[in-house]
DNA sequence: AAGGACACCAACCGCTGGATA
DNA sequence: TTATCCAGCGGTTGGTGTCCT
């Protein structure tokens, strides 16, 4: 059996910037052949460099469905939303957000969402407030004995999403993945419409309402304490929260039983929460954590 | 005005799973 | 069957522009 030939000479191609006239090659081939075998697009398009940076060039700049402007609040939101529930699988949130790459998506998480959570003391990989992760953590060493630790923290993952990440892994082909997250999309769907039935719409109203999920960043603005109650989210971050008042300022009806109630929530309420909302996951998406039961 | 710090993002790197010779 | 390549993906880096002191 014989091997195929490398794609190209690393050595001798190419790397750095893209100029106008390359970009013009990569234009003027793809016009004229179609997006085909990368491999050889260097060499018909009279590139010295190599075929996967042409594609990434492609990929990520060229394409002439890409948008170029700022993120809107809105695909701001549906970034969270998605971050939240899979995680960095930026491949399949730019999928949910039509003209932007997963290169787009992850940039601009890193820079700019990443940074506006933790701003306002929000773990920007479990989406919980820092405040409850430390006190989880303790919560964690004494609930679970030492001797059993490393079997029971697989059924009590700290971050709750970490499982569906896990099993969505596990499912292996794309398609099943994409499923899941339709599966996720429908869920979001479902509970706007319900949101948005049972309250006035405002027609300048652009932003999508944060679901009443137990899963929503948001909600945990709204810390487990009274004092944290109080607080108010940093100002730059309300184009991502919207209108949604109950976000921020703690006021809505149930926001305000849930300050009264602090009092008497323990610090245990995080694990606890944690195991519901896992619960919650397994009935509303049992699909996502197939396999995770062999554990 | 200078230069250091910071933010942004295009591009690269390394890994993985499927395809191929 | 095996070794290798390729496409796709997420993580990381480095260049450049902007802000701050």
């Amino acid at each position: 059996m014989g091997r195929r030939p490398p794609c190209c000479d690393k050595s001798h191609v190419k790397k750095g910037p893209w100029t106008d006239e390359e970009d013009a090659k990569i234009l003027a081939y793809v016009a004229s052949h179609g997006i085909g075998n990368w491999t050889l697009v260097p060499q018909k398009a009279g590139l010295n460099r190599c075929g996967k940076s042409c594609r990434l060039r492609w990929t990520n700049y060229l394409r002439p469905d890409l948008k170029h402007d700022s993120f809107t609040p809105h695909e701001e939101e549906l970034i969270l939303r998605y971050h939240q529930a899979i995680g960095s699988r930026w491949s399949l949130i730019a999928n949910q957000l039509p003209g932007r790459t997963d290169n787009d998506v992850k940039n601009h998480w890193n820079t700019k969402l990443k940074k506006k959570l933790s701003k306002m003391g929000i773990d920007p990989i479990t989406h919980k407030p820092f405040g409850q992760l430390l006190s989880d953590y303790g919560n964690i060493n004494e609930i679970i004995p030492r001797n059993t630790r490393s079997l029971d923290q697989r059924h009590h993952e700290p971050m709750d999403f970490s499982r569906a990440d896990s099993s969505l892994t596990m499912l292996g082909p794309v398609q099943e993945q994409q499923a899941a997250l339709n599966r996720i999309n429908a869920h979001f769907q479902v509970i706007n419409e319900a949101a948005s039935s049972s309250t006035s719409s405002s027609a300048s109203k652009v932003q999508v309402n944060l679901p009443s999920s137990p899963f929503i960043w948001s909600d945990y603005l709204v810390g487990d304490d009274e004092e944290e109650c109080t607080n108010k989210p940093d100002p730059s971050v309300l184009p991502i929260i919207g209108e949604n008042t109950s976000a921020y300022n703690g006021l809505g009806a149930d926001q305000r039983k849930n300050c009264l109630d602090a009092t008497t929530t323990t610090s245990a309420s995080f694990v606890e929460s944690i195991l519901n909302q896992d619960r919650e996951m397994q009935f509303e998406f049992p699909q996502l954590l197939d396999g995770y039961s062999e554990y």
